[in-house]
DNA sequence: GATGAATGAGTATTCATTCAT
DNA sequence: TATGAATGAATACTCATTCAT
């Protein structure tokens, strides 16, 4: 493969799809490494890194995820859809707004908690992450928003709660530690509680 | 001679900070550079860039501050003691444990929020900041549990709240953002309002 | 496709090492430029001095020889090959194995003398050049010892000799001097005749 | 005392004796730091250490021995004056010129193998060495040249070995090495052994 | 499309030596 | 004289990113 490109392949039908099946094959196993490599080294893993893991050259990375943000999205694209979409399913079938708030956070803080390093990308002000954070606003503000307003509606949490704040916040107390005294989930808690209308 | 002090001379006059007079001046010029870096580069900044703006040589850094730790603590040493020394003060002026709480812990985030990169140096895990986490913890934790303890005591607020836990919390929702829209501040504000016995 | 190599390419031709021309290529140019600077700065020549010197980037030598003492062995190798598979073929061609041995020493002696710096990583203690002397002991010392083997059983010289002492001696004795008085190699040959039986 | 000479001290007499006396015993007390430390750092210490071992400052270092190889042979003079005393009376007292040459040469051996560093510094061609270099060859030379003479006069060991070349290689022979295996004194013996007239 | 070789900016840290006090 | 503060040169090493093959 390295050096010899299939020309075989590309001989009896239009090359596009094939090529496309290939590709996808590959962009599967380059998403599954990085998946593995974040786990144990986080997002900020060495491009390097993710390339061994795949079998793939470094080259391959940029073309399928010019920028980490990309690669990073990509992997956690899934997780964050069914986040997002667990907010409308959520609101359907909790008993409260404000329990289907509470229930999504918690959905949220799990996603965030269990993805070593992502809390901490999501904070970062580096360039290479923009479109990291740009894809969790885009896919979960409107979300946050949406259990806000419905629970802010109900008369169940104080009115004018910034869904951006909330998320960057929750973000933020995500952020790993070392030190095993720390607990994110009980922090979030307060925050819940201190959301409600007293 | 230095091991046999000629004790004739410290009897008349405070003959011995002879030569530390340049030295601490020095050092003030030093900590004043640092400070004025790190606000606009955050406590990582190059040591080189910090030398350069104190206009001393990159040793001079290190024979007054061995470690990063060292220089940020000295600092912010100030501001932490007075953070510190606040929260019994706050306890016998405020009209209730929980008002001093709360109180103090404005008090806290007024600080971290207006040093750009403490929060999130508190917040590494590099040995290099071993001595600032040390510092803040032997400093600002017993104030901290002294305050949550009181207000547990005054049953103004749940019980069971590990002081380390809020610390580190507040600590990382004041983790700095370049988007205006954050505000750690209303974060913090629902945590506090989250603490309230119900 | 890293791990899943095109078996077929294999067959007709060495298509395999196709980059590897250029890769290999450029390592000829480091190992002469570094050949090349070890002449005149010794083998503890600064690694940029080396990458100036190949006209490539600092990035490179560490990617062919992350070790400084990898570089070391790579430029050396050839010579101490030549050094070690000349121990067996002396033993054959010799009149007697006590000058199979003095021939050997010659040519060892005329290896480092020749080679700027090199005696002197071989004695240091320091850990990058751990795989250096690991690279003599295992090539050089067998040669050595069963040289004085041969000496010995032959009854031509002491026995007793022990090849590490040998070695490790001749090496500190080719440690090079700036002062032309001084001539490792008159001293190498009273070490010979020390050895012999009387 | 650090800034406080005494001026006490001059007033009464010659302030020069008075100072001299002063001075001596700081040096002393200095050398006896500097030996102390070489035997566990090595000659090669830095400055800065012998300057806390003998409680002194660096300027104080630097002035009684502005290079270290000025330091070096202070430390060390009573040991090589007696090395070079030696010569002479093994001469005397010795059943032949070569017992007295390989005695003296053991003497030599001893002095070397026990000064941590000091072959290693002995080899350098730094030049802040130059001042050691000059002293041993000037104290050491001379003897070794005169031994040498008297066994070849004898007939006992070969003509025409050079004094500077036996020197600068026993020095060399006697580089410390980490590894317990190579014994400098094995060495010496070889080279002892060689001299001799077969 | 894939590969991976090359690039080189970016920094921490040590220590000999000088010189103002 | 002694002190010790200040200086700054010297270097190793990592890793994101580009681009020729």
């Amino acid at each position: 493969m390295t050096g010899t490109p299939t020309e075989v392949d590309g001989a009896h039908r239009p090359a596009a799809p094939r090529k496309r099946a290939d590709a996808r094959r590959n962009e599967e196993t380059l998403l599954a490494a990085a998946a593995r490599v974040f786990v144990t080294s986080g997002v900020d893993a060495p491009v390097r890194d993710i390339a061994a893991a795949a079998g793939v050259g470094i080259g391959t990375i940029y073309r399928h995820f010019p920028t980490r943000a990309d690669l990073i999205v990509a992997v956690y694209r899934h997780q964050v859809e069914a986040c997002a979409e667990a907010g409308p399913a959520l609101l359907e079938t909790s008993s409260s707004p404000h329990a289907a708030l509470a229930a999504w956070i918690d959905l949220f803080v799990d996603f965030l908690v269990t993805k070593h390093g992502l809390a901490g990308a999501l904070q970062s002000d580096h360039a290479s992450y923009d479109a990291l954070h740009a894809y969790f606003i885009d896919r979960l503000l409107p979300v946050a928003a949406q259990l806000l307003d419905a629970a802010a509606a109900a008369g169940e949490i104080r009115p004018g709660l910034d869904p951006y704040v909330l998320m960057r916040g929750i973000g933020n107390l995500c952020i790993a530690s070392t030190d095993e005294r720390y607990d994110a989930r009980r922090m979030v808690e307060l925050v819940v509680a201190g959301m409600r209308q007293q």
